[in-house]
DNA sequence: TCGCCGGTTCTTCGAAAAAGAACAACTGTT
DNA sequence: AACAGTTGTTCTTTTTCGAAGAACCGGCGA
């Protein structure tokens, strides 16, 4: 669990507002004294960040409690809007989620964990959090499998050492031996399983997308409940409109 | 446009790592020297605060470019389910896409400024931009009009002040007086329309949220092409809809 | 092979964060 | 209505650190 790349010479004053932005969605917005003592910094330093960022926009005060703005929405589209992954994917993921009834997602890697960057419920969905951004580890679901297949095994490496395997239930993978053999049978089959690997009584199915060079780059899924999500329907119908969604993905990743 | 609250000791460190990210987002993703000459500051400089964003995960690297992280939708989604009427509006904003078959939407005001909050496209929806954070001005708007008839009349003046009135097409409302007239109609009425004043050949409609203090929370709309969006249907059944919608949505904030 | 253009490193100095204390504005309590 | 207990804001001092610019690499194309 090293840490990722170091600054040389790092900005304290930026690392401290950001401090105290992540204090305040921990808290779920604050008051300056109660920022201060979650942040463990003078309640005057607190006071000129929030300030500085509220003149900014990018906080927001109302009354004596200050928030987080929404102008984060409007960066954070932005950068999946660059994600041409996204832009081709998001009708698929809509089409798996109405013809599944499912809840159906799509997820890239970043800084070596995965970020849900779209889903879509279908008329039966479980109600799981797949809060959009929403960042997990690579090694517990099946769409961050289905990405680490197909990346080079050192950098697989290097994300594991970064992040660790933290055990989210009693069927987390918690080798790197296991990890790695099932790896293989996923860029065997193109398909990978999640049995209850990250959350208790949640299975879940997922797939690749690579571009033309076979790099990967995201997954899409499909999730439900245990009782619904098991024998032919988990195994084989799934995954085959799985497969035909990435195909079309792909398509269309390569002419637009 | 005077300025917003100014900070006493703004944190000048803080100011400057907004400046390089708000370039790296109009520059949509750039190198060290390209955002060096974008933003006027030394290389060193820029590449100090990447490094320290890089650090943080804000900002992710891929060769020799920069582009804005992931994580920022996590705190634009974070900052979105904080609202209420968020989470309350969506399923409407869904059906009445459905219903419609054109664009619905959902904004809020932050900071004087109109936010889309959440939209949804219907089957033969117009494609224009609405992107997910998009901030607008008020006055252009079905949905931001709809938000300043219920707001205090000096709170009104003090948003067109901090940003203007700026004209997107022929239509757009120039003067304040025309303004305040016609918020309040909309205040009697319960809906606003939006005849081409942002977008040449756009028409909406939109109907004001209200909790149960009579305080505004955003308001939702509809909108579609000149040539559908018109007589009966624009000034009649589609503001029926919203008035069920809204009332569904008022319903559901207060008991929950 | 050389020159150029990015990115990275290093050093130095003035500016400005951080800290702390003191002040002001609110809360609710008796 | 006075009071204690909070919380936010202002002000001043001290010390750190951010900004700048120059120099250094390393890759790419001429």
């Amino acid at each position: 669990m090293s840490d990722g790349p170091e600054a040389t010479y790092p900005i304290k004053a930026a690392q401290t507002s950001y401090r105290v932005l992540e204090a305040l969605e921990e808290l779920n917005g604050a008051g300056i004294s109660e920022l201060a003592a979650e942040t463990d910094l003078p309640k005057s330093s607190v006071h000129n960040h929030l300030s500085t960022l509220r003149e900014m926009e990018y906080v927001a005060k109302e009354g004596s409690t200050y928030r987080i703005s929404l102008k984060y929405l409007s960066l954070g589209t932005h950068a999946r809007s660059r994600r041409q992954v996204y832009e081709v994917s998001k009708s698929e993921v809509d089409e798996l989620a109405a013809d599944t009834g499912e809840l159906a997602n799509l997820m890239v890697e970043e800084h070596g964990r995965g970020v849900y960057v779209y889903s879509r419920h279908g008329d039966d969905a479980v109600n799981v959090d797949a809060r959009i951004g929403h960042r997990v580890h690579l090694h517990s679901t099946a769409l961050g499998k289905a990405i680490l297949a197909h990346r080079d095994r050192d950098e697989v490496t290097d994300m594991l050492d970064r992040h660790g395997m933290p055990r989210m239930t009693a069927e987390t993978i918690q080798s790197r031996d296991v990890l790695f053999d099932e790896l293989e049978t996923i860029r065997d089959q193109g398909i990978a399983f999640d049995r209850q690997e990250r959350l208790e009584g949640l299975h879940c199915v997922a797939a690749p997308i690579l571009d033309k060079d076979r790099e990967v780059r995201g997954a899409i899924s499909v999730s439900g409940p245990v009782n619904r999500l098991n024998g032919e329907r988990y195994e084989e119908e799934i995954p085959s409109l799985l497969r035909k969604a990435v195909n079309v993905i792909e398509l269309n990743m390569a002419y637009s």
